[in-house]
DNA sequence: CTCGCACGCGCG
DNA sequence: AAAGCGCGCGTGCGAG
């Protein structure tokens, strides 16, 4: 991929930007650092509470002078939610901790970097009751010496100098401003909240499982569970544990190894269909039932955790909520206050697009056109019907190597050479040991312990079979990941220049007089159009009806800027589904 | 009792 | 229809 023609210099407006480091002086105060405003350089000491102000009056600035600010702090996820509870945004940021992160596994070399301490590990605060335990006496000695403004200011100049060593230290510089408006993102994501219906969930949750019974067991759960013990003839039989399950279902004489889904389904017999069903009911209770909604929504809205950088990947985690996870089902309950909208949009089919691009297959491009890209490439005749090109298409990005996906994936490899040649030698690299980057430069981590003495153990003089097969198995798996790694990991950099550049959109857009805002949020920001929920390709703003298809159009503009700053002039392009509703579920 | 793990299944 | 990537979470259950 370093191999790669490079772009011209790259450029957006949430890119560039004058530097103003926040931290904390030997006394506990705060103290900011402008860094490239050489007319106002020097520390000012703010205490805790003058800080929203002071940043809020900066950004104000400048906005007025088109001198864009970024401040540079040692983790979004703590210094950032206090500002939002006092309402003030941040159009740019530098995440230490984040960057840190993705420098020392990109850049060898940099021996500062790493023997730095401090900057691994989890932010110190990811409090789900969105507390501030930045200045509480209980933030880790390490986490309280990495906000001292030196360390602050020295952890950057060892950051900066790590960029220059980079592969591409252009494309770097984006993926630390990506990584950074991302964390600007999931904070505010958290404290705008998913307008969420309790009663819209509760009777999704009555429809499906029926009303609770005594003991708290749902109706429709107890008599699936009477039917299944019926027919296996085992009226104590427990449902909710797999080893039990799996004894009743044997000694009732049906063969089966596990009591997974698939295999099950498999099998012919009157308990197997109310068996499958129970177990949909019982996924439904435990993951998002009453329990969830009330430890989860509170006053209209479901603020999850969002963990940016949370997967190797690039992709965010999520953490208390289950955000990532929220079951379609319930997408219902996602509604729009009163005189707003929900504006939905998701990227078609986002990784082989990526993939395309990256490899500058001019063929895939061309097959993803203005179109569904199984379309494209079922009239290429590589394959017979949408579904086996998409099958074929998921497993030439997974790995596949049996059943109809991976007999086909080689015919993709005659009609798309360029393409499915990038992701064969990111998963040779892997079986081999090595490291793989994503286009920006987000690096994989390299083969743990035992994956190496299993090489090194298979490798040597008079190695058993049974050596050579496990590390042969080892090096395929880790062939698989890093073949995915790097496809994955640029749709997340994809995703994040989409959403850093969305955020920046939407605050333009003007907001509305407070006694028509999102009354629930308590958020001065969520009186315009915002963010509201983010899923790997798959954004929702919730706007002001009147404003609703301007952010739709924001979400077009965005999409289409993220294409050209990832692949600039290639002809690769990123078509979104858009839809403006009440709620979020799909027509 | 707490903790870690396997399972199963939700999401992309 | 399937078996190939990345996750989080609730549950049951055995180890400490």
């Amino acid at each position: 991929m370093a191999d790669e023609p490079r772009e011209p210099t790259r450029s957006s407006p949430w890119l560039d930007a004058d530097r103003i480091a926040l931290g904390r002086s030997g006394d506990g105060g705060i103290l900011a650092l402008a860094l490239d405003r050489e007319h106002e350089r020097g520390r000012r000491p703010l205490s805790a509470a003058e800080l929203p102000a002071w940043v809020a009056a900066r950004e104000q600035e400048a906005q007025a002078t088109g001198r864009a600010v970024r401040w540079v702090w040692s983790s979004t996820a703590e210094w950032y939610p206090r500002l939002l509870a006092a309402g003030v945004r941040v159009a740019r940021c530098h995440d230490l901790r984040l960057c840190h992160a993705i420098l020392r596994a990109a850049v060898p070399g940099t021996p500062e970097l790493r023997a730095a301490r401090g900057w691994d590990g989890p932010a110190a605060t990811d409090d789900p009751t969105g507390g501030d335990a930045l200045f509480d006496l209980e933030v880790p000695a390490a986490v309280r010496k990495r906000d001292d403004l030196r360390e602050i200011s020295a952890e950057l100049v060892r950051q900066d100098a790590a960029v220059g060593l980079a592969a591409d230290p252009s494309r770097m510089r984006l993926l630390l401003a990506a990584e950074s408006a991302g964390a600007l993102v999931a904070a505010e994501l958290r404290a705008a909240g998913v307008p969420w219906s309790a009663d819209v969930h509760r009777s999704i949750l009555t429809q499906t499982l029926g009303p609770r019974g005594v003991g708290g067991v749902p109706e429709n759960m107890a008599r699936l569970a009477a039917q299944v013990r019926a027919a296996l003839d085992d009226p104590a039989l427990s449902l909710d544990s797999p080893p039990k399950l799996l004894r009743g279902l044997q000694n009732a004489g049906i063969r089966v190894e596990s009591t997974a889904r698939w295999e099950l389904a498999e099998i012919e017999h009157p308990a197997i269909g109310p068996l499958l069903e129970y177990k949909k009911l019982s996924r439904l209770l435990t993951a998002n039932g009453w329990a969830w909604l009330d430890e989860w929504v509170h006053e209209g809205r479901f603020r999850p955790v969002y963990v940016p950088g949370g997967v190797v990947t690039g992709r965010w985690a999520s953490s208390g909520g289950g955000a990532l996870q929220l079951p379609r089902q319930l997408r219902g309950a996602l509604r729009a206050d009163p005189g707003w909208r929900i504006v939905g949009a998701d990227v078609a089919q986002l990784e082989p697009r990526v993939l395309a691009g990256m490899a500058r297959d001019g063929r895939m491009a061309e097959a993803a056109r203005g179109r569904d890209l199984y379309e494209g490439i079922l009239a290429t005749g590589a394959v017979a019907t949408r579904a086996e090109a998409k099958v074929t298409v998921l497993g030439a990005m997974y790995g596949a190597t049996t059943g109809d996906s991976g007999r086909l994936v080689p015919r993709l490899r005659k009609v798309y050479p360029g393409a499915m040649g990038l992701v064969d030698a990111a998963a040779r690299t892997g079986e081999e040991g090595g490291v793989v980057s994503t286009w920006l430069g987000r690096t994989s981590p390299g083969p743990d312990d035992a994956w190496r003495t299993a090489q090194a153990r298979a490798s040597r003089p008079g190695a058993s079979a049974a050596d050579e097969t496990r590390a042969r198995r080892l090096a395929r798996d880790r062939g698989r990941f890093t073949r995915n790694f790097v496809v994955q990991g640029t749709a997340a950099e994809w995703a994040l220049a989409w959403l850093a550049d969305l955020r920046l959109r939407l605050a333009q857009l003007p907001a509305v007089a407070p006694e028509t805002g999102a009354p629930a949020s308590g958020v001065a920001f969520a009186r315009r159009a915002h963010l509201a929920f983010f899923l790997h390709d798959e954004v929702l703003v919730h706007a002001p009806a009147e404003h609703a298809e301007a952010a739709a159009e924001a979400m077009r503009a965005s999409a289409a800027a993220a294409g050209r700053l990832l692949f600039g002039s290639f002809p690769i392009d990123f078509p979104l589904d858009l839809r403006i509703g009440d709620s979020a579920e799909k027509a």
